[in-house]
DNA sequence: TTTCCGATAATTACTCCGACATATTACAGG
DNA sequence: CCTGTAATATGTCGGAGTAATTATCGGAAA
């Protein structure tokens, strides 16, 4: 982000445009800003305990009005971000009550640099909940997830993960996965940290090689799910989840 | 027109009263909208697919302003619960599109009577990543951890979970538990789905004697978390959430 | 005639504005 | 130290006008 131009008085005014500017189709006003201010607070531009200008005063230097500004507020008060009170203003929560799981939030997390450790809380996580996934389907799918996952894992390797269509086909594998574990706390939890996380390593690995072929252990993954060994499943998804890790840190690193 | 009119013969009044009565101190009236409009979803009152009321009949309905209402809908947007665009209105999303993790979606799902499959998935969630969680406790927490597990030990002992003080004591445990691990992720997580499940289960234990005294298991992962034993951690945690998981089952059977 | 495409119209959410009500904090006086 | 009062920012309201999307209708091409 080109956040570092020091222009003075015109700052506004590019604040102003910034907001206005993202407001492309399907995406509202009250969006837009949110989606700025969301990324101002998971990026640290605005700290827990801050205060926030009020209303009136913040509305006119987004040169929004206070409803539109208000709306969006709403939206970060709904993800615990922000709390407004009267006469207090609206604060900054302290990072625990943020809903850092919702998809939007991690979206704006990942926006900018995203926070080493955070990265690594959520790799952590995905260690902990994907290989419990794949156990879970491994003793659930029935043949109609198997061939969804078959022809995913085709896919993949007919258009191998540098291109859109292979990425399309890998997350389609994953989702037929979490679909095959028939929980669905299971499946949102997953898809979006999933998504987030992948949405990073996906453009940030443009000039970069791979760092060995991945298919094969996906490969691994189907097999044990589709021969019906939990263990065997859970024990492949965590090399899955391994590699996508050491592949995000030397992105991240590089 | 003057809003203390009480004029009587419309259910809408009534529909009206409702939203309005829920509002207590520090609710405001969007939030309580968001609210009645969240547990409605929820509970399937409004189904995936269904397009509400416009904007103009359902805050004329719900006897509020156009604005508290536009502000509820927000709320309920940035949770994925709705999606409104111009000219095709307001529709309630699929379920794959909500936020099901959000404290305050967990919140009005466990307000009316939750589905029992949905509580199956959560605590096969809660089965999977609280032994995890213990796991990477018994890793990594310092003698500020213990200290704290261990008062909370002593007052669990002292109030039983029969009182409220017991029942804080337990929560404080737990979030000890969380907060050695030092995965902020982890912690969001665990933290809404146990706040959320716990909170079906106490009140309706108010006339239940629990099914055996969970002190001893207690005691059983702070020895292993103590000792710097994961595994031992892990297992004795796994045992805790199965007996939360029986309590819960036989208080939502009987 | 049938099908497809583009212009048009209607509906709906979206945005803005200005005013008033309410709640919470801070201060002054007892 | 406590209590009542005033200041202030959020909360709520009603209405007017804008913008965007969908549905409809007409015409042209197959």
């Amino acid at each position: 982000m080109t956040r570092s131009a020091p222009s003075s008085d015109k700052e506004d005014l590019a604040a102003a445009e910034g907001a206005r500017a993202v407001r492309g189709p399907g995406r509202r006003l009250h969006g837009a800003i949110a989606h700025k201010l969301g990324m101002a607070i998971l990026s640290g531009q605005y700290q827990p305990g801050d205060t926030l200008s009020g209303e009136v005063a913040f509305a006119e230097e987004l040169d929004v009005s206070r409803s539109a500004y208000r709306e969006a507020i709403q939206v970060l008060t709904a993800k615990g971000l922000v709390e407004s009170r009267p006469k207090a203003g609206t604060r900054v929560l302290p990072r625990t009550r943020w809903n850092l799981l919702d998809p939007e939030v991690l979206a704006w997390a990942f926006a900018g640099e995203p926070d080493i450790q955070f990265v690594r809380d959520l790799f952590e996580l995905r260690a902990i909940v994907e290989p419990a996934a794949a156990r879970l389907a491994a003793q659930r799918r029935d043949k109609e997830d198997l061939k969804v996952m078959k022809d995913a894992l085709a896919a993949m390797r007919r258009h191998t993960l540098a291109t859109d269509a292979g990425r399309a086909a890998d997350r389609d594998f994953h989702n037929a996965i979490l679909k095959a574990t028939g929980n669905d706390a299971l499946i949102v939890l997953t898809a979006s940290i999933g998504a987030a996380v992948n949405w990073t390593t996906q453009y940030k690995q443009r000039a970069r090689a791979l760092p060995r072929n991945p298919i094969p252990d996906h490969v691994r993954v189907f097999d044990a799910i589709a021969a019906g060994d939990p263990q065997g499943a859970a024990d492949a998804m965590g090399v899955l989840v391994q590699l996508a890790l050491e592949d995000t840190a030397s992105a991240m690193a590089g």
